[in-house]
DNA sequence: CCCGATCTGGTACCGAGGTACTGGTCAGTC
DNA sequence: GACTGACCAGTACCTCGGTACCAGATCGGG
């Protein structure tokens, strides 16, 4: 059973929603908020909410914000963004924002009840007509990772000092952070160094920015 | 009429995708390849093929590269990917070849017809196993608004300095690609660190890479 | 013309970054 | 037990990065 909370501030619109969702016997309508305020109280205080059909523009708290929000709150929903805009940018801030979902309201039925199934199963969503612009934010960000760190054989602990670089710490930062001494932290820098065929953290830097360690 | 050619090194591949689309009256198979090559060389006989699916797997040029090549014809058809392998690298790899689209053979007859025909329309089509894996990069390069550099009101000499930060270079390298003195050069980072409240290079680095100062 | 911003350069100084060693603990392997 | 690799830590040393402060040259605008 995949339970569902539908967020939209239109009365009509979680009222339609909620008539679709409730056909099938496997999708069970557990919650409905008017904004995004409301909706992170009622995950609050239901964990088992599985997924969430959330609209964008909402009054208090939009569903952006909400979303981002969310990922404070343990057993979170996977959130689909519901939107009559098909503007790319909402896409790939609702995608940034954490959103497993992506659909435009003038989808039919079908592929809503379809989505819903979907981001059940930990996959992800997009429309169509949105997808595109997905793809050409990823194509506008190169191949897939432009850096495969493995090839350096770092050591984990080498691994780590190398994200904390890449996140722009200095030696004693890293020391903090890792517990421990900056000797130590020195020694591992220099090998990653020696390992990257880096110069100087500035290159390591890069090297972990492109090899996506930093987030 | 959508026309569509088929690529794909397995006979058996090429018939069952042949008779399901042929089933739809409204899809008209214009061509079969059974590698890269002979697609490519069927896309300059025929530039009037308007979606293409291409395996990635196949003998004298793989479908990633012939894709990757078709960028160069003018007229060029529209690729869906379509592969066994549901590994996230080819995913992005294809994306980032310029697939319009990629799709796992396990889909259905009428997955396949739908996202023909959704290709067709210059709209774009990812199974959904995959597109998880493509929301995760698109998070991995942060949302869309990315680093305004008009913010810090740097003066175009300090806006050079710091490109040449985020590419890794030390001052003197700096000094010798503007032909300045290292002196200079201090003075510019300086002032660099001060508007963009970095700490040190290593900062303005990662700020020079997310403003897409660095290719 | 003067004023301000920008670009350029210099000197002096200091701390952080980085290297080169040495040496210790611990876990797993032969 | 001996050996290896990862991890941790220290000392000594030097370079580079960065700051502070100053100053000449240029240029556009009030």
């Amino acid at each position: 059973m995949i339970r569902v909370a539908i967020v939209d501030d239109q009365q009509l619109v979680r009222d339609g929603f909620g008539l679709i969702l409730r056909s099938q016997p496997d999708i069970h309508v557990a919650a409905e908020a008017a904004d995004g305020r409301q909706f992170l109280d009622a995950v609050r205080r239901d964990p088992r909410i599985d997924v969430a059909l959330v609209d964008i523009r909402m009054p208090v708290l939009d569903g952006l914000q909400a979303t981002r929000e969310l990922a404070a709150i343990p057993h979170a929903p996977a959130v689909i963004v519901v939107t009559t805009f098909d503007d790319d940018a909402y896409v790939l801030d609702a995608i940034a924002s954490g959103a497993r979902g992506f659909l435009l309201k003038r989808c039919s039925a079908a592929d809503l009840i379809a989505a819903v199934r979907t981001v059940a199963a930990g996959e992800a969503i997009l429309s169509a007509e949105v997808t595109g612009a997905v793809l050409d934010r990823v194509r506008a960000t190169g191949p897939a990772t432009r850096v495969d760190l493995a090839v350096y054989q770092l050591t984990p602990r080498e691994a780590d000092v190398l994200a904390l670089i890449g996140a722009g710490l200095n030696n004693n930062e890293i020391a903090e952070r890792l517990f421990l001494s900056m000797s130590t932290v020195k020694t591992h820098v220099t090998n990653v160094l020696a390992k990257t065929g880096s110069r100087d953290r500035v290159g390591a830097a890069i090297l972990a920015i492109q090899a996506g360690l930093t987030p």
